[in-house]
DNA sequence: CTGTATCCGTGTTGATACTG
DNA sequence: CAGTATCAACACGGATACAG
């Protein structure tokens, strides 16, 4: 009895497979369960440790994030990594593929929001509103370098603009031309233009270094799709 | 009481929501249940009506069917439409949003190929086919033109092959450069290179109309990506 | 503090049978 | 052909208890 309980844990998952060549049927095995993705999402930025996850993913339980974590190792996303001392912490990481994954979630981004069901006032991550600006940003932008940071509380990034990407990391850089100190949702709303520098910083939700023409190149090199017609 | 169950079923959906303003989870919201996306995917080249969907997504179920569908239009990507007689027959269709939701396809079948897990050998939709070459076709490749037809049993598709893209469309077209008969899994497997067209012919899994080195340009187009390495 | 394991009520999914 | 009804199995999320 006991024994049989066991072995229903470890294998005998009577998990449902689509059974599907196709590569977008495998994916969905990958992380089609709810919350799959969204961890991977927040992966994307950097490794995280459990409790930043149930954090930043409003609403999980820990039990759930303890199986979509298993999971997602299982699959080859994620690797499980102990911090060497003095920090000795267990954080959970993308693995090099795991990391290639960001195109999905550009593309989904990029469709998704031309939803007008699409509601940018609800909460957002941190890592959300930095890969947002990954997924958002122009083709055929004015070709503008500059390093900035951004800081969400706790959560603070490094981006680097250049004629090419923005880059981002974590961790705050010396001397950057902007500095952001907000929050994700004010964030957004500046850069997809809902609302004006000085208002934000008036209503004290903002406080922002750096030169305001410097910022508005910035702002101007992201934009959101267009709403799809009714 | 009798009330209170109506109700129940038509409104009060204690369905769960991420209540996160990110683009990918709002497309979670749309399509992140299972079926959903794989029920968009063969809808991708066309309007489809329910029993061929039921037949080509293998283990669904009709009650499962009936509520994705449902989702899926009450969230604008599906529409139903009733063809004019004598057809008389209801099919559902993808609204304009809804095709574009393409490159979500051919994102994450880049990346969920590449892992080991993939087994080409499992049975393969036709629409799958017809959109894995849409999705593995490669960007510097010889520029060459052709108009093929690709017939899968009761599915028939004509591609027209040119410098900029693959276009795919339903039906077959008059006098194609090539013809293939066969079936999916014989047919990714001539594509992607596990199987030269000789051997599928003399096994008599393919009948092939056209030029052999016209088929070769044909193919070689075309590339799985690599494998991750473990 | 950082997870992990277990129980439990509810909602979701799916196989079968059935109806227009 | 195009779904609905029913019921059983499973997944989800909350709470709680436990381990390092």
């Amino acid at each position: 009895m006991e024994l049989e309980k066991i072995t229903n844990k470890k294998n005998a998952k009577p998990k449902r497979w689509y059974t599907d060549a196709c590569g977008t049927a495998l994916a969905l095995e990958f992380f089609g369960e709810r919350w799959s993705l969204l961890i991977m999402r927040e992966l994307m930025l950097g490794p995280r440790r459990f409790s930043d996850l149930k954090d930043d993913l409003h609403g999980i339980s820990a039990n759930i994030l303890t199986q979509r974590l298993e999971g997602l190792e299982h699959s080859g996303i994620v690797v499980r990594r102990k911090l060497p001392p003095p920090a000795n912490i267990q954080v959970y990481e993308l693995t090099p593929w795991g990391y290639e994954a960001e195109p999905i979630f550009q593309t989904m981004g990029r469709w998704a929001t031309r939803s007008p069901a699409h509601d940018p006032m609800l909460p957002l991550s941190a890592v959300s509103a930095m890969l947002s600006l990954r997924t958002m940003i122009l083709e055929d932008r004015e070709p503008v370098s500059m390093v900035l940071v951004f800081r969400f509380g706790e959560n603070v990034f490094t981006g680097r603009l250049d004629k090419k990407e923005l880059q981002i990391e974590r961790g705050a850089v010396e001397k950057p031309d902007i500095v952001f100190d907000t929050d994700t949702t004010t964030f957004i709303t500046l850069v997809y233009g809902k609302r004006s520098i000085t208002d934000a910083e008036r209503e004290g939700r903002l406080r922002l270094t750096g030169e305001r023409e410097l910022v508005q190149k910035f702002i101007d090199c992201f934009s959101l799709p267009e709403k799809i017609i009714t």
